[in-house]
DNA sequence: AAGATAGTTGACCGATTGGTCTAGTCGGGC
DNA sequence: GCCCGACTAGACCAATCGGTCAACTATCTT
C-alpha cells in the first residue's frame, strides 16, 4: 500500500496539546492543522468531525501512556508506593508542561469530560471507559496493599474510587488555581485517605 | 432614576442555566439573549464581553446560595450534621435538574473553571474566590467536631480541603458519567474521610 | 510503466460567532 | 408636560466556525 503518513498521528498530538492547553470549545480545526503542518482536506481525510477527532486524541493519548501505568502500578512494586510513582509522575509532567505553557493543566480526560460529557455521547463514552481502566490500577493496587496488612480496606473497589475522586477533585482544582503546590501535597493526603497505618518517621 | 429592568438578573440566570447545562464554549451570546427575552443590545448594555457576564452570573449565583449555605452550616447544627445536610441539599438539587435537563450538572464553578481557567483571568478569579468562601464553611464545621470530639482533625484547614478535594472529584465525576450514584453516597464516603469515630448502629 | 491506493491541497461554503452602533422608547422627578 | 437618563431594538459587521469537494500527487504492487 502506498504513501505512509504519520499525519494522523500529528493531528491527534496537536489536538491533545491544544485542547488540554485552552479547551474543546476554544480549539479550532483550522487551529489544530496549522500545529500539525495539515490543510483542512487531510483533517477531514483521516476524522469525519472535530467530535470524533477528539475521542481518537483521548485513546491514542490513554494508549501511550498506558504502558508506564503497568509499569509504575506494577505487582513487583510495593503497592503503596506505586501510588507515590504515580502521583510523583503526575506532578513532575504537569509541573514540566507548566514550563512551556505557564499552567497546571490537570488531567484532560476530566477536563474535556466535564466540558463536554452533556453534548457529545463519543466523547463521554471514551472518557468514561478510560476512567474505569485507570481506576482498576488504584484497585488492585488498594487490594494488594490490603493483603498485606499495610492498610485496612474490606472494600477495595470502594476505597479505589474514593481516593480516584479525591485525587482528581485536586486536579481539577490545581487547573482552576493554576497551582502545583496541592499536587505536591497529594502523597500525604492520599496516604491519609487510605488510611495508612502510622510508623514511626525513620523506622525501617 | 426611571425605569427599573430586571433584565440583567434574567440574563445571568439564562447564563447560568445554558452554560451549566453545556458549557461556556458551547454558549452562545445569541442563544443566552434569546432564553432571557433580550436583544443583543440590552445585552451589552449590562455587560461588556461574554466573558464579563459570566463572571457576573457566577457571583450573582454564589450570592443566591450564600443564604442556604449559612443556613446548613449554620453554628446551631451539629457539625456533622451540617454535612450531611449539605451533601443532602446538592444531591436533591442535580437530582431535580436531572428531570428537567436530562443531565447530572455537577458544579458550575468547576465545570467552567476548568473550562476557562486557563484563557480568561477574570472568570478564574472569580472562581477561585468563590471556591475559596466555600472551603471555608467546611473548615468551621471540621473544627467544631474537632473540638467536640467527633473526629480527630488537628489541621482542620488541611482537611477541609481534602474533603472539598473529594467531594468536588465525586461531583466532576457524576457529571461526566452522569450518574447521581455516585453523590448518594458520598455521605458514608465523607465520614470515612473525615475520620468520624464509629459508635455501633443504633446508637443514641 | 501502468494502475491502484493512500494521502494532500486549498478554494469554497453557508452559518454562526462575539461585538458595535445608532436610533429610539419608556418612565419618574421637576 | 417635558426632560433626562435608563433601557431596548435590531440592523449590521468582519472574522471565524466546522465541514465539503474535486483535483492532484506520491508511493507501492504487479
Amino acid at each position: 500500500m502506498p504513501r505512509v503518513s504519520d499525519m494522523k498521528e500529528r493531528l491527534t498530538d496537536a489536538a491533545m496539546e491544544l485542547i488540554w492547553e485552552n479547551s474543546y470549545g476554544a480549539t479550532s480545526v483550522d487551529a489544530i492543522c496549522e500545529r500539525a503542518g495539515a490543510k483542512k482536506g487531510s483533517f477531514y481525510y483521516f476524522f469525519k468531525s472535530k467530535s470524533q477527532l477528539t475521542a481518537a486524541t483521548l485513546e491514542a493519548d490513554w494508549n501511550k501512556r498506558k504502558a508506564d501505568m503497568d509499569r509504575m502500578f506494577s505487582s513487583t512494586i510495593p503497592p503503596l508506593e506505586r501510588f507515590d510513582r504515580y502521583f510523583d509522575y503526575v506532578h513532575d509532567r504537569l509541573a514540566e508542561l507548566q514550563k512551556t505553557c505557564g499552567s497546571i493543566l490537570g488531567c484532560p480526560l476530566l477536563t474535556i469530560g466535564s466540558e463536554v460529557g452533556t453534548q457529545d455521547q463519543v466523547v463521554r463514552d471514551t472518557v468514561d471507559r478510560i476512567l474505569d481502566s485507570k481506576v482498576k490500577y488504584f484497585e488492585s493496587a488498594i487490594r494488594d496493599a490490603h493483603a498485606q496488612g499495610l492498610i485496612e480496606a474490606p472494600d477495595p473497589e470502594a476505597k479505589a474510587k474514593m481516593l480516584f475522586a479525591c485525587y482528581h477533585g485536586t486536579l481539577t482544582q490545581a487547573r482552576i488555581q493554576n497551582d502545583v503546590g496541592l499536587l505536591r501535597d497529594f502523597k500525604d493526603v492520599a496516604k491519609d485517605v487510605l488510611g495508612v497505618k502510622h510508623v514511626p518517621a525513620g523506622a525501617s
